[in-house]
DNA sequence: GCAAATTAATGATTTATTCAAG
DNA sequence: CTTGAATAAATCATTAATTTGC
């Protein structure tokens, strides 16, 4: 950025989080959504079994569920979703990136986070396997929404559910259109939160 | 189009569309929310004086005086002036990278859609820019709320209200985090949807 | 003049990037 | 330094303009 030292861009927001002491839970400090392990648990099981954008009532159900364990609201699981598709691919783009340089400057350590858009990737490399990344995807199945009882369940003693795990196909965003005929349920993309 | 006939990626998608004949209004035919006039005019209006990214409660309100012209849901709201910001922002920044460009290949005319990507720009000479356009924005004050009313009467009449469209400090989603002692209303971002 | 074929706009979705709390 | 949250950029898909052949 312009070397005057400026916040860049200075992103606004007052915060003035101290205000919701009275939350609810353990230590519900009204600050960001912190998982708990159970959680996490369970929603990477459900990534692990091929999820990746989960409709409106998919994020609600687990939304629900996981509320047993905490404090929990349906962006969150969505923005999880969102964030863990993106750094999984992240991670993995960067692996064959650097399988795929030559000589150009493989000896500069990783930085902490070069900012990408630096370096104009050659677009070839890395994309294929992103693609086929995406492709065994696509070809998973995902669980019947009353699967996540027995993950529940299950999940402080075994992780061997794993046939259990992919079952039905992935009802995403394209079936949007087919609930034309009312007001359009769930707006397909990022507002797929409708804070019930 | 490429020679090769192929619809570049046909992103799955069955549609089926022609099924919601009994839509609502005038030519409702359910697909995209397709805007009258009036709409345009009135978000433009909103946009020139300043509105970026409206709060939700903003975006509900829009939507709702909106909807005496047509049928309309907040989401088509909340992505207008997301397109609508946007593309300003790219217009923009093209003009200013022409204006940049020395002697590299000014010769080339304005093919159709160059696709951004495939040329990475300077950085410096179009951010300068829209930096400052940013600025400026922020300086701007928002309506009243109450003001659309007007607007809307004026709308089919004349244009000369541009000294009201400017009053109130915009209440944007910085004030997002207020109402945390709740269930939080509002998910600040994209999702400031809630199809009420 | 007018419908099929193309092109241009733009609504809607997904992906990448950035910010900042813990 | 990890990751939840938020925004911006890129992309896809559909509809309105527009051109074109008749």
């Amino acid at each position: 950025m312009s070397p005057g030292g400026l916040p860049t861009k200075a992103r606004g927001l007052g915060r003035s989080i101290n205000g919701g002491g009275g939350g609810g839970g353990t230590g519900t400090k009204c600050g960001r959504w912190n998982p708990t392990v159970e959680q996490v648990k369970l929603l990477t099981d459900l990534f692990k079994a091929g999820m990746r954008t989960p409709s409106t009532d998919q994020i609600q159900k687990i939304s629900s569920e996981l509320s047993f364990y905490g404090k929990i609201e349906s962006k969150n699981v969505f923005y999880w979703f969102q964030n863990h598709k993106a750094r999984e691919r992240q991670k993995r783009r960067k692996i064959s990136c650097i399988d795929h340089r030559r000589d150009t400057d493989l000896s500069s350590p990783p930085r902490y986070r070069p900012p990408l858009h630096e370096q104009p990737p050659p677009k070839d490399s890395f994309e294929v396997c992103v693609e086929e990344e995406e492709k065994a995807i696509e070809t998973l199945q995902l669980f019947p929404l009353a699967k996540v009882e027995r993950v529940r369940a299950n999940v402080t003693a075994a992780t061997t559910h794993n046939e259990y795990t992919r079952e039905q196909a992935y009802t995403t965003a394209f079936s949007t259109y087919s609930t034309c005929g009312a007001e359009m349920e769930h707006p397909p993309l990022d507002l797929r939160l409708s804070f019930l």
